[in-house]
RNA sequence: CGGGGUGUAGCGCAGCUUGGUAGCGCGUUUGGUUCGGGACCAAAAGGUCGCCGGUUCAAGUCCGGCCACCCCGACCA
């Protein structure tokens, strides 16, 4: 390929909207460009990449027995009514209809039509287990759009769908993706870790996520530095010591004046306690309307993900100036006696006297204990925060880093299948439902994610198994016939040697083309000059290393082609 | 959807406070010189100042409305 007749250029300095260096490296070296909030077009070099990406996944899910499949991106809205998703999945999709006012939703995942073909397709036990796939384009009304392919509306998502007889089938089918998701992402040059999540809008109960750590994404994730123990913040949970105080023996609560004292903060300040003294209440409000109130100790923050799965609702808003007297209480000065409605205590509450909210203007109470003064149903509604203890081994302190969703792997059972009476016909002759898992891996997301880890002050340094070609060949200059003959001839050999070159033939100075050499970020940099050439040499670059090594034009298309041959498939 | 910010040439920005000729750098075009780390000289092209309305003799600048994009938060691959 010549770089002059390349589609799409290189720029000097990157949008001012780009925020991430994976965002800014991707614009300034001709990967993608943005057509509208969260749209993007790929450009010849980064389609490159992309179709790069999607082979690795499809070779991995090849090899677990997957079969590729298609379904389409427009699916009509009957079938989605059946799950309750075409209502559920409102806020966040794109709908349009025909010209006979039937109703179709961009695709937002194909669960449904995939339970609807395996109805018809596997009729009987002898057919399972099965694994398919698809690569499509989703369509998500994103609230918000964000850095660059890291958060975009539109995007292709291999997505794949395991059917089995029953759960023992499907933690098999499960294993197998997570295995075959453990291979990919290694596969890219992504450091991919598993970690517990939510099972969010999917249903279901088990579910892991591959995170990439990287300070460009946007979940929080808790690390065991000694056990195994990883989980998003939405699911993440920690080991509590449990500190009980004889009930009997503390005095009943008492009132202290605490006048314009709404927050903890200002409760610290004024009676000289740390927060751990307080309780905090928070009066919220779910997506029906219902209001429920939760308690903390003062220095914990709800985790919202957390406490709509307790709830079972889609929303939780905080609740407003009315909700307060509804519910017998005041607004900073709430607690969680008298309460008037739904109390959930957390987990974090110790059996021990705190101060707490008198729901009354101006005052609090002393000497409050769960479950003498006020009773609650008991929950893990908390954000787990660095240096919590592991819930699992009891003994590490948790930390927190940033982490990118590159894939995650979902069992939801026969949630689907019930929902739309996808059965086959087991061994003792009676109809039942399918087992099903559901994986998904973003494929643009996975790009930039590959950028984002991988590049230096220069540009992007391509792991050599995803890069767009696999050696940059710079002429030098490119007026002079002699360099120009070699340089093409050179090309030449490497192409029939199947090494993939972007030549670059441009007339530019050296100090272009070196920059955009290590902008681009080819694994292997070829130069071909007339300084060289008088020694009968060419040169050879890592971009990922400093070091430059010469060869002999003689020996340098047999040389390279080696180097090209020993890396990583 | 809540909060904040920005819209001026392909990209990065100044001009707006205090209304009066639309500017700088990079890029692009032409000619010449140069050629191992974002060259130099000369000439040139390129703008409905996001959109609509208002105030004014006069609006990029002031006022109102709308739109787009970005950031933080809630949601996902």
């Amino acid at each position: 390929m010549r770089q002059s007749t390349l589609f799409g250029r290189t720029l000097r300095e990157a949008p001012a909207e780009a925020q991430t260096s994976g965002h800014r490296l991707m614009l300034r070296a001709a990967i993608a460009r943005p057509l509208a909030a969260g749209l993007y077009t790929w450009l010849p070099l980064g389609f490159r990449v992309a179709k790069k990406v999607e082979q690795i996944i499809r070779e991995e899910q090849d090899r677990i027995g997957a079969q590729e499949m298609e379904m389409p991106v427009l699916t009509p809205a009957e079938v989605w009514k059946q799950t309750g998703r075409w209502d559920a999945l409102e806020p966040i999709t794109f709908r349009t209809i025909d010209h006979n006012g039937r109703e179709f939703m961009v695709s937002y995942t194909h669960e449904e039509f995939v339970h609807l073909h395996a109805k018809q397709e596997l009729q009987s036990y002898r057919q399972l287990p099965q694994i398919v796939y698809h690569f499509q384009s989703k369509g998500r009304d994103e609230a918000r759009p964000r850095a660059g392919l890291l958060r975009v509306r539109e995007f292709v998502m291999k997505d794949a769908y395991s059917f089995d007889a029953d759960q023992a089938g499907l933690e098999k089918s499960y294993a197998a993706e997570h295995g075959a998701y453990e291979r990919t992402f290694a596969r890219m040059g992504l450091d991919a870790i598993s970690v517990e999540s939510d099972t969010g809008a999917m249903g279901g109960d088990v579910a892991h996520e591959f995170q990439v750590l990287t300070e460009a994404g946007e979940d929080r994730i808790a690390i065991c530095p000694n056990c195994d123990y990883k989980a998003n913040l939405e699911k993440a949970s920690r080991s509590i010591d449990t500190y009980i105080v004889a009930g009997s023996e503390l005095p009943p609560p008492s009132e202290i004046a605490t006048p314009s004292t709404t927050t903890i903060e200002a409760l610290e300040a004024s009676l000289k306690q740390p927060a751990t003294a307080f309780l905090k209440t928070l009066l919220l409000r779910e997506a029906k309307g219902t209001l429920v109130a939760v308690v903390l100790p003062g220095d914990r923050d709800i985790n919202e993900a957390k406490l709509r799965k307790v709830l079972g609702t889609t929303e939780v808003k905080f609740a407003n100036e009315g909700d307060f007297a509804a519910a017998g209480s005041v607004p900073g000065f709430s607690g969680p006696i008298g309460l008037k409605v739904r109390t959930l205590i957390d987990r974090s509450v110790d059996a021990r006297p705190y101060i707490a909210g008198a729901n009354k203007r101006d005052a609090h109470l002393r000497n409050v204990v769960s479950g003498r003064d006020f009773q609650g149903e008991q929950v893990d509604a908390h954000d787990v925060r660095e240096g919590d203890l592991c819930p699992r081994c009891t003994v590490g302190k948790l930390t927190i880093k940033r982490g990118v969703e590159v894939g995650n792997i979902f069992a939801y059972g026969t949630y689907y299948s019930d929902k739309m009476n996808a059965t086959f016909v087991g061994e003792d002759g009676t109809a039942k439902p399918f087992f099903g898992g559901s994986y998904g891996i973003g494929v643009g997301r996975s790009v930039q994610t590959i950028i984002e880890t991988h590049h230096d002050d220069k540009g992007i340094v391509w792991p050599p198994q995803v890069a767009p070609f696999q050696v940059h060949l710079i002429a030098l200059p490119v007026n002079d016939e002699d360099v120009r003959s070699k340089a093409e001839k050179l090309v030449d050999e490497l192409e029939r040697a199947r090494v993939e070159v972007l030549y670059d033939d441009r007339d530019e100075s050296p100090g272009v083309k070196f920059a955009d050499a290590d902008l681009i970020g080819i694994p292997l940099r070829v130069t071909v000059s007339a300084r060289n050439l008088k020694q009968g040499q060419v040169e050879i670059k890592s971009r990922s290393a400093a070091a430059m090594e010469m060869v002999p034009l003689a020996f340098a298309a047999e040389k390279i082609a080696g180097i090209v041959r020993s890396w990583p498939r």
